[in-house]
RNA sequence: GGGAGCAUAGCUCAGUUGGUUUAGAGCAUCUGCCUUACAAGCAGAGGGUCCGCGGUUCGAACCCGUGUGCUCCCA
């Protein structure tokens, strides 16, 4: 069979993800296995896979095969959320394009669009998971507006309204302008901006305060006489908003005004000026207009002092018929235009510059407005103390910990109640009904509510045929109402609780998402868990952290930073992909995504696609020489490539033991760089090498099988991280029973190697340390590779063991003498010592020009003395070490006797230099 | 303003309970190689005030204090 030169992701990957469907491998059934189960956190239906997602995904891919190769029924469940205000704003994107305004349309014809949107889109994210190789269950696919799980959503409304945990009341809530609907706490952004402070001139009124209020229009004009105060404000456009203005009462410079009154500019309205200790002294002139519909801090002052709320804009954020001045502007024309007419009156003292916080929509990134409105709202309270134990407890655990822990405590600690409803048509409508005198019925259907009615007007049954006129509440629930009843809904756990599915797969396993929605959704999903099943929905959450460019900055469309998925896979491919951007991923730090990595990955491939070329070469040209079998009994040393079927047998152990230990700390990026390692350096740098027979000579079968053998279990270990080029690589080397994605992993011991392993694999180390001394000592020389070099060894070490290790077939390796001891020492100059631990090599350098061979012993005695000064140091520190009684009393045995052994090499070692100074 | 985390090679990061002789890896850099699987490759090398200062300890990259700088969360 040819091979080609390089590998080509493209149709291995579509055939392999094709078949792997076809088998049904992905599919999972309750069985008396352990479940291992991961719901994917469902991406935006109308969205498509951006590097986060990427490497979520991927994250979760590599569990869940893993645990699907170690004899778990894994469960991944796949779906996607409806994203309530994100589809919406597309959707009225999409209609005004076409020339259709929503508010045109009745809410059911906007459904229809936005169904239709759906199907158009909701499956180009599904696509890209197959792209990439994501194992999820299809047939399990679930989407939050499917019916059972709509069902799900109003029952739980319905069930916490009846507990008391869901109320309907009014509240300063956070209003989006451009979206026209409140938003949670959650959805609001705050940035830093540069603001200004505008400091106005309010008047003071000078009669006392028992006249009734005049309209503005009987106000005599101002005079210069009159006294006034300054207020500093960020927000002028709001004046006419202002019930009050406040100084703090143990402020000297207001005392004087209690019980009088100012005038508000333009409009001439009348406020009082009233004193409150919240008010800070320092900040602005020390007195500040009360505007109770615009600010947090200004509505507590008004129900404090009983003020009026005077809401002067309206939803989409011009000013209302309240304002009296500028009806209909635009809340950022109005500033302009206001500053300008306060200037032009004189009412404007001063501006300046300072820096603010200013909250901003997450979805649509306007200036949020606080709004007193009516909304409803979740008790947050008693649900956050059983989702803080869990995880106190230690029984949900976050990975990485330290980090997460504290955030997520101080945030349940100070929960606030979560506004639920949003003005929006797209999404779960509130199952409240309201009758003509605007009580309140909430039930799960229209039905249940007119049962209510009746009831509470005493009417037994209504009258037949009469339908109860009652309406529902136009608003639909908050996009995280429904996605945090996720991990229940997916297996119907809500809408049929108890049944067969939710007792096996509850709880999941592992949650794998990006730490920047342990609120919106991590938390919920913990509470609504606890309140729901009375039990965590998962046992781990793996945070990812921000998938950044390589400069560190976000992705972002604007920047044009973000790169396309299925572009990438077409130019590296899907393994390559998954490689690149799992090397680079520490868990829970940001990644700098570079394509660099990609690139890394794309040679990875190559690597191990040429490593199956070669092996491909022997296929042919076996032959029977002895009957070799492992593990041996008895270390003896055989012709051909023993040593290395031991050391590497013995790596591939080491290695697979470390790699399972890695995935139970979840630090899948270190797992990946040691099995890259072990391909590359131990497998294709060392062990082919060594095994590799001369050119187009045979090749003895039992290493031929066994490096057969050694590469399925390579490609097994690297399967999760790169399932496509392992499947292939791994049907290509033999005929194969079954798939690798389903080949299961054999338990792991510890090997017991007897002492004549063990020192095979010494007496190897120390050869690989050698042959990089020799090559070294070539570069550094500059000696060719067709020149020979001698290697005296001295010591225990058999010389045809070296023999067979060192003379591998590389060129610069052929051309090797190697003897045992130096013959004579004195009189050789053109030596090189070696030490590798405390065996001693000498590498001779052949005859040389007298001149040359002066500058080298002079280079080699400096290099030598250096290195005993440095060796006398630490055997002084050791010595010292040792005879300090404290430090043998106190430290560990292990530690005493290393110490002992650092004393003894030492010593070893100053003799060998000593000796070998004394001979130059 | 409150809280959390981080600072180790040019970059990105490992470094387990304080103890393995000279603190590791990948990438990048430099040098030499068309060697028969692979130039998407091979071989080798250089590169460190473990942020500063002080302390604890027989012993500190690691523990404690303090200063500086950066990041994130919350108000």
């Amino acid at each position: 069979m040819e091979l080609s030169k390089n590998y080509n992701p493209a149709d291995i990957e579509n055939k392999w993800y094709a078949h792997w469907l076809q088998k049904g491998y992905f599919k999972s059934t309750p069985d008396n296995r352990e479940p291992f189960t991961i719901v994917i956190p469902p991406p935006n239906v109308t969205g498509v896979l951006h590097m986060g997602h990427t490497l979520n995904e991927t994250v979760q891919d590599i569990l869940i095969r893993k645990a699907r190769m170690s004899g778990y029924n894994a469960c991944w469940v796949p779906g996607s959320d409806h994203a309530s205000i994100a589809t919406e704003a597309k959707v009225v994107g999409m209609l005004k394009e076409k020339g259709i305004d929503k508010n045109n349309l009745s809410r059911e014809e906007f459904l229809k669009y936005a169904f239709e949107w759906k199907e158009k889109y909701g499956d180009i994210i599904y696509s890209q998971l197959k792209k990439l190789g994501c194992s999820v269950d299809w047939n399990r696919t679930t989407f939050t507006m499917d019916d059972h799980y709509y069902n799900a959503v109003i029952k739980v409304f319905v069930d916490l309204y009846k507990k008391g945990l869901v109320y309907r009341g009014a509240r300063m809530i956070n209003w989006d302008p451009v979206a026209t609907t409140a938003l949670s706490d959650e959805e609001v952004e705050y940035k830093e901006i540069t603001g200004k402070l505008y400091y106005i001139k309010y008047f003071v009124k000078r009669e006392t305060s028992n006249v009734k209020e005049e309209s503005s229009s009987h106000l005599s004009p101002l005079t210069s006489g009159d006294e006034f105060i300054v207020i500093a404000t960020q927000r002028p456009e709001t004046i006419m908003g202002d019930t009050a203005v406040c100084a703090n009462p143990r402020d000297k410079r207001y005392s004087n005004l209690k019980g009088k009154s100012v005038l508000v500019p333009l409009i001439n309205k009348r406020v009082p000026i009233i004193f409150d200790e919240y008010v800070d002294k320092d900040f602005g002139t020390g007195i500040l207009k009360i505007t109770p519909a615009h600010d947090i801090n200004d509505y507590n002052i008004g129900l404090k002092h009983n003020l009026a709320i005077v809401d002067t804009l309206n939803e989409d954020g011009t000013l209302s018929e309240a304002a009296q001045i500028y009806v209909g502007e635009d809340r950022f024309v109005a500033r302009k235009k206001i500053v300008e007419e306060l200037k032009q009156k004189g009412h404007l003292v001063k501006e300046e510059e300072y820096q603010t916080r200013l909250g901003y929509s997450q979805r649509t990134n306007s200036v949020v407005e606080p709004k007193i409105s009516t909304q409803w709202f979740v008790k947050m309270k008693e649900l956050a103390s059983p989702a803080l134990q869990a995880v106190v407890d230690g029984e949900i655990k976050i990975h990485p910990g330290e980090k997460f822990l504290a955030t997520y405590k101080y945030w349940l600690e100070n929960v606030k109640d979560w506004c639920i409803s949003r003005q929006l048509w797209w999404g779960q409508q509130i199952p409240a009904w309201y009758d003509e005198e605007g009580n309140l019925f909430v039930a799960e259907s229209k039905e249940e509510a007119g049962k209510l009615y009746y009831e509470k007007n005493g009417i037994k049954s209504p009258p037949p045929g009469v339908v109860w006129r009652g309406l529902q509440d136009q608003d639909v629930l908050d996009t995280w109402f429904s996605s945090w009843l996720w991990p229940m809904e997916v297996f119907n756990g809500i809408s049929q609780p108890n049944n067969d599915e939710i007792n096996y797969y509850y709880p999941t396993q592992v949650l794998v998402t990006g730490q920047d929605i342990i609120f919106f959704w991590v938390a919920r999903m913990i509470m609504a868990g606890m309140e729901y099943k009375k039990e965590k929905p998962f046992s781990d959450v793996y945070f990812t952290g921000m998938v950044r460019d390589k400069q560190g900055r976000k992705m972002s469309k604007q920047l044009g930073n973000s790169p396309d998925l299925l572009e990438l896979i077409d130019k590296y491919g899907a393994d390559a992909v998954r490689f690149g951007i799992m090397i680079s991923s520490p868990a829970g730090n940001d990644l700098l995504f570079d394509e660099a990595s990609l690139e890394q990955g794309r040679n990875f491939n190559n690597k191990i696609w040429n490593a199956l070329k070669l092996i491909k070469l022997w296929e042919g040209r076996t032959k029977t020489v002895t009957s070799y079998q492992l593990p041996v009994t008895g270390y003896r040393e055989p012709a051909t490539g023993n040593f290395a079927l031991t050391w590497f047998e013995n790596r591939l152990n080491e290695v697979s033991i470390e790699i399972e230990s890695l995935y139970k700390q979840f630090r899948l990026s270190e797992a990946l760089k040691i099995i890259y390692s072990l391909i590359w350096d131990d497998f294709c740098s060392w062990y082919l090498e060594w095994v590799k027979p001369g050119f187009e000579q045979p090749i003895e079968e039992s290493v031929y099988y066994k490096t057969v053998y050694f590469f399925e279990q390579l490609m097994q270990l690297l399967h999760p991280f790169m399932p496509f080029i392992t499947e292939e690589v791994y049907h290509l080397l033999r005929e194969q029973k079954e798939d690798l994605t389903v080949k299961q992993f054999s338990k792991l011991e510890k090997p017991q190697l007897t002492k004549d392993l063990k020192d095979s694999i010494e007496v190897t180390e120390i050869s690989k340390q050698l042959i990089q001394k020799i090559r070294d000592f070539r570069n550094k020389k500059g000696i060719k590779k067709d020149k020979t070099i001698s290697i005296y060894s001295e010591g225990s070490l058999q010389v045809d063991e070296l023999n067979n290790r060192i003379k591998i077939v590389n060129a610069e390796l052929k051309k090797l003498n190697i003897h045992g001891d130096l013959p004579d020492k004195g009189k050789i100059l053109n030596i090189e010592l070696v030490l590798i631990g405390t065996y001693k090599f000498y590498l001779d350098l052949g005859n040389i020009e007298e001149t040359f061979q002066n500058i080298l012993i002079k280079r080699k005695q400096q290099e030598l003395t250096q290195e005993l000064a440095r060796l006398k140091d630490f055997l002084v520190s050791v010595e010292k070490k040792l005879s300090n009684e404290r430090f043998v009393q106190k430290a560990k045995a292990e530690v005493i006797e290393l110490e002992r052994k650092k004393k003894a090499d030492a010593e070893i070692k100053i003799k060998i230099i000593e000796e070998s100074l004394s001979t130059i």
